[in-house]
DNA sequence: CTGTTAGCGCGTTCAC
DNA sequence: GTGAACGCGCTAACAG
């Protein structure tokens, strides 16, 4: 490694000023046509590239934006980040990529770490933050749009945008679909107490319980670990706990897999003794054995609505709409036909 | 947003000098523990955060670390960022994620984009390229290492680092099994003519048949895509084409997978009529029935590891490893007992 | 149309 | 133990 060539080399092998080189670079109208291709042929012989660090310096614009999502290599997410790194490529921006673990501290920590890098803005894919928490450590950034997960303060500035999966209605169309089969005592296995869709998947779970005149008992609702291995585990507690459940809403596929697993275990048929509906529609739900009924959701969507969200409030255009609900479909195969 | 704080504000409200401020900051012991802890408490006070731009520009390190893939959304390989992303957060780098989409041209476009953003190291996890275009932009960078590709020029910088999968030995002992329960016609659905892995595989899979005394024909062989559809569609051709075939070694899990539905399609029994070996044990390999048998690799140590190397490199430690070979496990299953 | 001057926010000389 | 200068590579203002 010699030496990283710079402007000025440019410049001075080009026989121009630093500013023609700097103007032909970002395509400034005031270069002779004449004088901008001998730069360009400059450039290309020299083989130079404008550092953005040194760019974003003055201009306090470094074409990053920070990504945070639990865990890339969960299905959903990974998702939802191609579809923002998709957006994000083709605006001419960079990914910052964060895992948190579903960890909070490490949720702070990537946020702070961001806030160094100077990133234009922030995708939140992963926020078990306290409201104050989020609010205070996302108002640092210039911009940032949270995905499934509503702020209830109020964001003066405007800066804050909103991409959601409909939750609530999946949770009721999932529920519904379990009643119109005949059920009347669905379970819910819910996911992290912590997670936000949840909460509303579990409010949709109520609403159309409810509305069914079934009181659903706390006992047949149980949070779990939004994985296969947490659903075999909660779903063969709450089967075992609960002989009169004959149906299962679960947090995710992952949670379904699980509880389909959990079936097997207990030597229950699927959909015969207990029908089951996942959530999210992710590939696997259409290959295990019976196919998974679930809630299909527009993963890559999220990504990409989240990112051109964030990219226009980048823009300035923050009166434009500041929250998008995405909506959910309901896909019926044999874990509850 | 106001004005973001600088090193500057921060000395003015401790009453010290900037340089004072830097020292603490970067942890320099000619600091006396009074002033330390004073200006510690006024940096937190004002909530000030260095920047890690204007600290780049002359430092001539930036803290961010270029992961370039094939596709996150790939469970392959959204394991291998989770790997890195791990091992880059807890030596506090930053990774940008690009997606390549398997484009060639997309490779020289994010690898360019990585220069301007003057990434620190490079790890390159999509590299259909040709070896010189490959060296050429590769060498643009401080350091870099590859995964699942061998570079076949003399690297004089020691700055290019390896991390593989044992394909051969994976193909190899896939074949084998395949062999040993009585195939001897087998097929091998090779995935995209531009993977370096899917070449390796293949060699393993030649030696193996020919080691048996069979000498593989040509028309056993098919390249596809290797994603489920492309499995779909190749092991159709494949088998009708070749009704002799009475097993099928695959690329990998997805073209595994593909090819299980294509037996479906044919009415043919797996593994009784067709046995199939799968690659990778992606974690929908063991859902899928029958399950599939196939070589497990460590996708997220690949990612590790090839982290690990680099951030070595980055220290200066060129002299050590090179090249790390990850070795493969037989995973037997349902589709090829 | 083109060049000159001045920083962007920080770390690295050197002095004190 | 602490501070004052200078420069990293680039762009924004102004000249000409």
């Amino acid at each position: 490694m010699t030496h990283r060539v710079r402007m000025a080399d440019v410049a001075r092998q080009a026989g121009v000023s630093l500013m023609t080189v700097s103007r032909v670079l970002n395509n400034k109208d005031d270069v002779s046509a004449e004088t901008r291709e001998h730069v360009q042929a400059t450039i290309k012989q020299l083989g130079y590239r404008p550092s953005d660090v040194a760019r974003g310096l003055v201009t306090k614009r470094t074409g990053a934006i920070g990504l945070v999502v639990p865990d890339v290599s969960n299905p959903y997410f990974s998702e939802v980040v191609r579809g923002a790194e998709h957006v994000a490529y083709a605006r001419n921006y960079s990914v910052l990529l964060c895992n948190t673990e579903e960890d909070t501290r490490r949720e702070l920590a990537v946020l702070q770490s961001l806030e160094e890098k100077c990133v234009d803005g922030v995708v939140m894919c992963s926020s078990r933050l306290a409201e104050d928490e989020l609010e205070e450590a996302i108002s640092r950034h210039p911009v940032a749009v949270l995905v499934n997960r509503r702020l209830e303060f109020a964001d003066e500035r405007g800066g804050v945008g909103v991409v959601m999966l409909d939750d609530v209605a999946g949770g009721q169309m999932a529920t519904q679909h379990l009643l119109n089969s005949g059920h009347r005592v669905v379970g819910f296995l819910a996911g992290p107490p912590t997670s936000h869709s949840g909460h509303g998947r579990m409010e949709g779970y109520r609403m159309a319980m409810t509305a069914a005149g079934i009181l659903p008992s706390s006992r047949w609702i149980k949070h779990c670990a939004p994985t296969v291995e947490g659903g075999r585990v909660s779903a063969s507690e709450l089967l075992g706990d609960n002989p009169e459940l004959t149906a299962l809403f679960c947090f995710n596929d992952l949670v379904a897999i699980g509880a389909l697993q959990a079936c097997i275990d207990l030597g229950l048929a699927v959909p015969d003794n207990v029908a089951i509906v996942g959530f999210d529609d992710i590939p696997l739900a259409a290959l295990v054995t019976p196919a998974l009924t679930t809630c299909r959701t527009s993963r890559y969507e999220l990504g990409t609505q989240a990112m051109e969200l964030l990219l226009e409030r980048i823009g300035g255009h923050a009166e434009e709409c500041k929250e998008i609900v995405l909506p959910t479909e309901l896909i019926v195969r044999n874990s509850a036909p």
